[in-house]
DNA sequence: GTATACTCTATCAAATCGATGGAATAACCG
DNA sequence: CGGTTATTCCATCGATTTGATAGAGTATAC
């Protein structure tokens, strides 16, 4: 399970990346319609942000507002960057390998063979798979539901 | 991450059918092979058993061995098992389906569209594999391995 | 200069994780 | 039998993480 911050960390980042707009959003209307409580919002923006995913704009009229191109921000790593590594186990995450310190022989680990294939084939995915195509995915889905262009996160 | 109990789980299972005896393993034993720390071994394996996958026998020369045939037990049933639900979010989990709480619209939900795919994939890989098919893949990596007959959990 | 926003630190309750001490139970041996 | 020993079973604990809130500080627009 994804804590609660990824969740709300991915519902805001497709929020901004739906605006698509030079003007920073505020942390409350983010809130709002995406149903983050504000202030735990407010933790999980400043960590985007410094993590170079967002920018921010103080003072009146100020924000959030993506840093990066939302087809350049995959959900791996969103999730990675709030959450930690999505490994099920250390010894086969490719970002921070650590080794097991119960293991003794990582190379015959049935653990980690056991963990290999389904945890490689959620991470191709999750590696491939950006902020822009989810959005792709959601106006499909969208059209197919018949609401018109009204759709919500 | 898996917690360090769905591990231990995988771990004890993966020795125990190794052993594939009428004779329980003391659970001294099994935390020596497998290198848990046995007070907290006696937690999961008494979980396993309340759930139906382990057996124990108390008292002198008791143990536990395995209720349910190796090939019958898959990953993904041992890790939901200790771990709770696979499923990133509740409202993608085929065994415990949950509304969340903040969605407006299921339908055409970004942060489930986009994570299902991945969960899919990786949900069917542990679905399909099971603590037998691990130790098959233990002794061909063994052997490429050129160790002989000894291999390591 | 003041209202409006973000920024930062501290704090809190509840849940979860990893671990432990001691009671209950069954087998063995005289 | 009856006690001793070896084992599983049960209640609980401390520490960390999670999810969330409060409030003082700071930059910006107007």
């Amino acid at each position: 399970m994804l804590t609660r911050k990824a969740k709300y960390a991915l519902k805001a980042l497709l929020v901004l990346a739906k605006r698509n707009t030079d003007e920073p959003v505020m942390i409350g209307e983010l809130a709002k319609v995406a149903g983050i409580p504000k202030k735990f919002l407010e933790l999980i923006l400043l960590e985007l942000r410094n993590q170079g995913i967002l920018q921010s704009r103080r003072g009146k009229s100020g924000g959030y507002l993506l840093n990066i191109a939302a087809n350049k921000i995959s959900l791996g790593e969103v999730v990675r960057l709030i959450d930690g590594p999505l490994a099920p186990v250390a010894c086969l995450s490719k970002t921070a390998y650590r080794r097991c310190d119960d293991c003794v022989e990582e190379g015959t680990c049935g653990v980690r063979l056991a963990l290999r294939e389904a945890y490689n084939a959620s991470w191709e995915i999750m590696q491939r798979t950006s902020i822009a195509d989810v959005l792709v995915m959601m106006e499909k889905t969208d059209d197919e539901s018949g609401h018109g262009a009204m759709f919500y996160i």
